[in-house]
DNA sequence: AATGAATGAGAGTTCATTCAT
DNA sequence: AATGAATGAACTCTCATTCAT
């Protein structure tokens, strides 16, 4: 099972053009990615890592200064993309959030049906505790970003009326609440629900609620 | 966080005369909990646990045989409360299901602000993927309960017409969501709101909106 | 199998008059033999034996200082009737010693055929490097009154012409050989002859050739 | 299995510059086996093994798997020449019997006079018992060979009416049985006769009882 | 740039032995 | 006489890391 998959990651994309390139470190990585997400970090062994990556393990040592480098090289790598499409939400908007924030959130399901983005958030999950270096860089460079952004849109559409009077602090919570959720339920404790991950029957489930919740009283109802 | 409460281990029994056992295991399982919860399972040392709990290495080995069992006492442990806190629920309730539902998330947002409570969960997210065995007993004895009840106190409102027509068992997630994350996001990462966890203040809001949006639809509208 | 046959030694014999009296250290010697037997020295638990003999861990500590002590005292235990086996053979006996040899030889392997009795010497050869003291009591208890016993009984009949003109020493040791043979290979290799052990057989066809074999040669033949 | 080709590791490819190793498997049962035979498998620690090859002992898993597998190992290096030996034998021999079984003793003796030749089964006889994977191997590559060869040996002789009419299984214990108690009593108990070891005397006087035991009887004789 | 042999610090686990009761 | 809780020293095996080549 340890290297039966070896197109998983490093081989897929480019054919076979570079051969032994400045794409190493990369390689690496991926190879340090499948392997931590399928036994976890501590139960990965960096000769592992090395053989799926087609190195030897001291040459591992030549790209990444220790194990635990390879971790955060990991989130570092992963945190770009993710930091730029938090940064997408306009921060500026005026208006209804709610059409925006729909569409961030089919974004963001879009996004974790893939295995390879979810893999990181799931690893930092995990290793968290243990490595807090790694939980204060996913903290800095994609919370501390994706999360004020969604704040300033709730707080600007209760200030323009045009939804209900919440915290948006809260509300942000509550707006990522059942997808992260329903990750954690199917990709930690395997609760997956019939028919799949269904993460679209989800949203629309959440959004749907969400539309309606976040409507604005009319004068007089409580 | 770790011996907050002073009678959780000796008192406990018989107070008179008795050899030096019988609150050994309890004892045990409470110095695991609290390193587990400090360092992770993978950085905790049995020696660690022994040390904490006051009794040699080997002794540990007297109440259990390894140290995963450890883990598995802790969680076993735990679940019973829990899994009889999510059978509270009423099983054959008939009528609008947002007052039992909102009663529902304030108790759970008030056990889990206890350390000792919220402790097994964290460790059982953190180490699912390690040790399987942990994540399935998990999932049997608490999930399994909790998830099916709530579903169904929601399909029976949405059946009665008290409230929208949604997906039961996505909901059942899109309520629990906005908890797991909040706990998630000050838990593991550090990202807690200015002025303390602030669980109420997630809960009010959250039930503000789920409230308004779980309210079944007027004839005509969409 | 460990438990399968509680009155396999220790209950053997006398019904159950005794309890708890004078025979315990006898009863630990019991389950003790029969656990070195089956599992060897090494990887018998000392709580193991106390169990074996209804008795607790710290309880064996009262009648044998020690581990090893409890292998030495079986060796004792042992020696007494063989060393008396071995001493049967008359001392100043004069004519052919091959009838002597004979019943000597189908004795031994009565009683060897015993697994009460072939036990602590198969125990003794086991243990003999780890636990010299071991060997030594059994070289002096039992081998050094056995040999030279055979021997003599050679050298008189070489000198009285009964038998060839052998070498008494080796003699001696080519007369017990085979039935050693037999029983290293059958207890320690499992090589087993079909249709069972067949010490018998082995001890008829070594006599048939030691017969003819020590007959003293007719004068002028090689 | 592991080692049992000696080019199967690190001959393969270059015979050129080398690092280190290659010999490394080699030495390091050497180290085993000297130690394995002075205190015994269980007495001796992997770490002494490693610091009497002269390494570490990590490195000392590099070539091999577990402890017992050093065992296993020193028992398929050593089976390699014994089996050879006994293959020796003509299968097809027609003719007396006696003057090849001599040549077969006085060789057998031979090569166990070499304390090399005799540790390893010194060894298995000892660890047989706890380990019977090694008295499987010992018995299937070792024994399952010779001891057939020499019954059939046997057979012929008596079909021939070369020699006396014997069981043939038996005989062949008889013919090894002096032999090998001869150096159990030696190596096990320390029982050595005066003047040393003394292998030769016993082989001749073996023989010469041998010899004529086995003459083929006269008619009419019993 | 790359190898892979080698290291050494630990970790979990076992058990003979002790001792308060 | 007897218990069984407790200890602590060993031992096997693992692995991140280093370094000569």
């Amino acid at each position: 099972m340890s290297e039966a998959d070896p197109d998983s990651t490093a081989t897929a994309g480019a054919p076979k053009f570079r051969r032994r390139a400045e794409a190493r470190p990369d390689e690496v990585l991926d190879a340090a990615l499948a392997l931590f997400v399928a036994q976890g970090y501590g139960h990965t062994t960096v000769d592992q890592i090395a053989r799926r990556a087609g190195l030897s393990k001291g040459a591992v040592y030549l790209y990444f200064p220790s194990k635990k480098a390879l971790l955060e090289g990991l989130v570092r790598r992963a945190i770009g993309p993710v930091a730029g499409f938090a940064q997408g939400m306009p921060a500026h908007f005026r208006g209804d959030p709610r059409p925006l924030i729909a569409r961030f959130l089919r974004l963001a399901a879009d996004a974790l049906t893939d295995p390879h983005t979810l893999a990181v958030p799931k690893l930092v999950v995990r290793e968290a505790m243990a490595a807090p270096e790694i939980a204060q860089i996913y903290r800095d460079e994609v919370l501390a970003r994706a999360l004020p952004a969604l704040q300033a849109l709730i707080a600007q559409g209760v200030a323009g009326g045009f939804i209900r009077r919440v915290d948006p602090e809260m509300a942000a919570r509550c707006i990522m609440g059942p997808l992260v959720a329903h990750l954690l339920l199917s990709e930690v404790f395997g609760v997956i629900p019939e028919g799949g991950l269904a993460l679209d029957r989800l949203i629309e489930t959440h959004l749907a609620i969400l539309d309606a919740g976040l409507e604005p009283m009319l004068e007089g109802q409580p």
